[in-house]
RNA sequence: GGCCGCGUAGCUCAGGGGAUAGAGCAACUGCCUUCUAAGCAGUCGGUCGCACGUUCGAUUCGUGCCGCGGUCACCA
């Protein structure tokens, strides 16, 4: 328990005591103090007023008495208005953050699993999927630092009308291009060349269709008419019934892409437990349409589709299996959360998928919750919002996209280049070298990423190419690499009692600011769980980052006054080392020991 | 049109019933013979979209309106 929830169950304890009537804890008000009163931490009274009976400042003076004389960390006390503000003895704060030791919360016994990347495998990962990425991989680092049993899972959407696009194009147009014989050096990497079909596909799919127009059809004829399409169409009918030449051009097309998505995950530093993939669950979820039908949860119309009325829960009726008997999106999504439940009985069940899907995952909860699963209820939509262009959506058909291979070599470009300009490093060999601008690049875009609240839209403007100052990842690098610096030099520092602080030790205003922002790690660790949100880890970071240059700036630390100075500021670059460690360990941001 | 999300400084974003609304970028001013200047300190910049309501107190909650985005497929 923080000392924010210690005073505020202590108030409410003694309350019946203080002022003859109970109250509820979500009553008790507690902040940290603004910076520009005396305090650590403020009561607000004004909610209890009614229940002390008494005016603000009585209130306020009864339980700041109360707390005075009953905790021992509380040393005074100062009202102003309905403010209570309080303040700690100096050694909380020290001992606390001093033997703040363990990353990882108190282990839970629920399992969670998350979802994410799930990529289509006819086109190469753009800016927007990576967004998923880092978001998932960041709420995985999460619920794990949060003591949860974690499963990071990729259904991969490996088959389907999009994926016979690509091949088609392939076919017609690809003159046996590889990924080894390809002169295009960007097709080296198989997903790219795949891609490259899909928007051939595109491009030759609206050419038949203007010279259909042209020959007098109108324009719905000519797009259900397209012969490329209808080839498309043709091919998927034929992988569906197991064509054995389809199926060997399928596999062969589908082995370039994971070769290439691969070198892109790892490029990201995110990696899975466990991979589905839809070719595998697309026929799953027919039986449960079935157990449906017999639990009354869906119904069937004349045409023998089967649907399910939500309008009472206030949405529309739902196609769930198709009259020829074929399954739909959400059959699929039926069967495959099932699927998971009996690989991993998990508690918890998040998908991170765009908010594009915000209805049809409303749609899915519902109807496992209606079907009776026991895991419905902790099934979760984490939502986020789309990257966008200046100029509008990105669209991997039209080619309108920040590629996300691009996207990482820029940033890694710009970190060499900004790198070499301070001339720091000149004595690292180029493996170093290497690591470190990777490092920086990577922390700068994710950083950029996750520091923005997950359901707000970003909007990335490719000329503009992310800051490596400021509010950025590099900043927090940075300010962990001057730790590192600091307690390369110093010598024998850091002395493993940690009671060498003589009572009387005056703390540098900067000192305690720091030891503050250090002593609330856990409490944020936790709140970004419980909302599930990596971006308040990120905001966190870049406060501790923050506040200890400000300290750094303030407090001369190997050349400090008293040896005892010396102790506790070591203590306190080293702390602020491993907590900005930390948090970008959880969130899957990589920290240099110098830069 | 129905439903969902968003609207805070010139730009990008925090905050989320409580005291004087915070950062970064941009612009300007100082600070490297001292532990990494990718830093620190400062100046400039706000009717928190608009209106009404609830409250001792609203930028925060509610309702309505306006603006932007998404969605309402037998696509995934």
């Amino acid at each position: 328990m923080n000392i924010f929830q210690e005073i505020q169950t202590q108030v409410q304890q003694a309350f019946p005591a203080l002022f003859g009537s109970e109250v509820e804890l979500n009553k008790i008000t507690i902040n940290e103090t603004p910076k520009d009163f005396i305090g650590d931490i403020t009561l607000v009274v004004f909610p209890l007023l009614k229940l002390t009976k008494k005016n603000p400042e009585e209130s306020a003076k009864t339980i700041g008495e109360f707390l005075v004389n009953n905790n021992k960390n509380i040393t005074a006390y100062n009202i102003i208005k309905g403010f209570l503000n309080i303040e700690i003895y100096n050694d909380y704060w020290i001992n606390y953050v001093l033997n703040q030791e363990s990353g990882i919360l108190n282990p839970k016994s629920e399992t969670v699993l998350i979802e994410y990347a799930s990529p289509n495998t006819n086109k190469p990962i753009h800016l927007g999927h990576v967004r998923n990425n880092v978001l998932g991989y960041a709420l995985a680092g999460i619920y794990k630092a949060n003591g949860y049993n974690v499963i990071k899972a990729n259904l991969t959407n490996d088959r389907g009308i999009h994926i016979c696009k690509s091949m088609v194009a392939w076919q017609q147009f690809g003159n046996g291009e590889t990924p080894e014989n390809t002169t295009d050096l960007k097709c080296r990497k198989g997903d790219h060349l795949v891609g490259k079909y899909y928007v051939e596909f595109d491009k030759h799919y609206k050419q038949q269709i203007a010279d259909l127009i042209e020959q007098g059809k109108t324009k719905e004829e000519a797009e259900k008419q397209a012969p490329i399409l209808l080839a498309a169409q043709e091919m998927l009918l034929k992988w569906e019934n197991g064509d054995e030449e389809t199926i060997a051009l399928w596999k062969k097309m589908n082995a370039w892409v994971y070769a290439g998505f691969d070198i892109t995950y790892k490029n990201l530093g995110v990696d899975f437990d466990k991979f589905y993939y839809e070719s595998n669950t697309y026929l799953l979820g027919k039986n449960s349409v079935e157990d449906g039908l017999q639990k009354g949860v869906f119904f069937k119309k004349e045409d023998g589709s089967v649907w399910i009325d939500l309008t009472e829960d206030g949405l529309d009726q739902k196609l769930v299996l198709r009259a020829d008997g074929t399954s739909v999106y959400i059959t699929q999504d039926i069967g495959t959360a099932d699927l998971k439940y009996d690989d991993f009985k998990m508690d918890q069940s998040i998908y991170v998928v765009g908010n594009e899907q915000d209805y049809h995952f409303k749609v899915l909860k519902l109807i496992m919750q209606k079907l009776g699963r026991p895991y419905a209820d902790g099934i979760h939509h984490f939502s986020y919002g789309m990257v966008d262009l200046p100029s509008g959506k990105m669209k991997s058909r039209e080619g309108t996209v920040v590629d996300a291979d691009d996207l990482i070599a820029d940033m890694i470009n710009i970190a060499k280049e900004q790198t070499e300009a301070l001339g720091k490093i000149d004595d690292f060999t180029e493996d170093e070298k290497t690591a470190l601008f990777r490092t920086i690049g990577l922390g700068a875009l994710k950083f950029f990423l996750l520091r923005v609240d997950p359901k707000k839209r970003i909007l990335f403007d490719p000329k503009e190419s992310i800051d490596l100052h400021g509010f950025t990842g590099p900043f927090v690098q940075y300010t962990y690499a001057r730790t590192r610096s600091i307690l390369r030099k110093a010598e024998n520092i850091i002395s493993h009692d940690s009671q060498f602080m003589t009572q009387d030790y005056q703390l540098h205003a900067s000192e305690k600011e720091l030891i503050k922002v250090l002593y609330k790690y856990s409490i944020v660790l936790e709140e970004s769980c419980k909302e599930m949100n990596p971006a308040k880890l990120i905001d966190y970071s870049y406060e501790v980052a923050k506040t200890y240059n400000k300290f750094y700036n303030d407090c001369p630390i190997l050349v400090a006054e008293t040896e005892e100075q010396k102790k506790i500021r070591l203590h306190l670059t080293q702390q602020t080392g491993s907590t900005i460690k930390k948090c970008f360990a959880i969130v899957g941001i990589d920290v240099p020991e110098r830069m």
